[in-house]
DNA sequence: TCCTTATTGAAAAAGAATTTCAACAAGAGA
DNA sequence: TCTCTTGTTGAAATTCTTTTTCAATAAGGA
């Protein structure tokens, strides 16, 4: 979380309340947030906050590649972070938690493949894996 | 083409000229459209096709499977055939041609690992890989 | 503490997707 | 082929989301 600030900082953008807040609720966070989501509880630390500066500051946490954007079957809003630099998330279908995991040295093989196949020059790639969290596991057994 | 049609049919859906013109776009595009451009083309075998139409036959054709959503770092709104049960799509970025590919056997590891790692219970995946096709090589390379 | 200027929030605008509803047409049955 | 039932359509209205504009504010260097 110092790190999301630092990076701001070290890039020239000034650290406020808004900003800090918001940065604070993603850090935190254990599941993936709506914008609306994060408004609410940055809220908490930050009254007042609007949803612009939610908006804007979720771009730029993006744009410095701390936190990055969920896509699911039924929307691609959510925000959670992101640690790794080659990162992917595991996300939770019923409570929306997610745990990153590191890169995919796993894909070169399929990468490789796809590329001869399709002659297309492949340059990245998005994989998200899609399950129950052992909390919600748990759940489900009762 | 005539398997989408076809699954509509034997759900009981109604075979309509403005479903027939959405599904035969789609089946014909090289690329991934937007809405909009499933729109604009269909028009043109079903002049004045709402775009709410396109919608409800895009939201239609995505429940049976016959297309799929493309996610893309600045929008999820376009949609592409999709063949294969499992299959996933390349994404060129300078023309939107797609490409589907097979299956993820070589996910396996992959989603063992992180099964193993983080307790969740692996249910789905989403993949997609991002380059040039083949044609925008050409082009960039002269 | 002061001053410059990036940042903020409110309102407005733009955009995307959904709901409502009367008119229409697909296709089963006569 | 004609009729009738009912699923489907398009237009308008609505809702929801995201972006732009702009005056007021506050971060942080001098």
């Amino acid at each position: 979380m110092q790190g999301m600030l630092d990076q701001m900082r070290s890039r020239g953008y000034r650290i406020t309340r808004a900003r800090r807040a918001v940065t604070e609720t993603l850090d935190t966070a254990e599941a993936w947030l709506s914008p609306e989501t994060v408004q609410r509880r940055a809220q908490e630390s930050c009254p007042g906050l609007g949803l612009v500066t939610v908006y804007r500051t979720l771009a730029l946490l993006s744009d410095l590649g701390c936190i990055r954007r969920i896509h699911l079957e039924d929307g691609c809003s959510g925000y959670a972070r992101a640690d790794l630099p080659h990162g992917h998330h595991v996300v939770c279908r019923s409570c929306q938690q997610v745990v990153e995991f590191p890169g995919s040295e796993d894909l070169s093989p399929l990468v490789e493949r796809v590329q001869h196949q399709t002659g297309f020059q492949i340059e990245d790639h998005m994989l998200e894996l899609l399950g129950i969290c052992p909390e919600c596991q748990k759940q489900e057994g009762s």
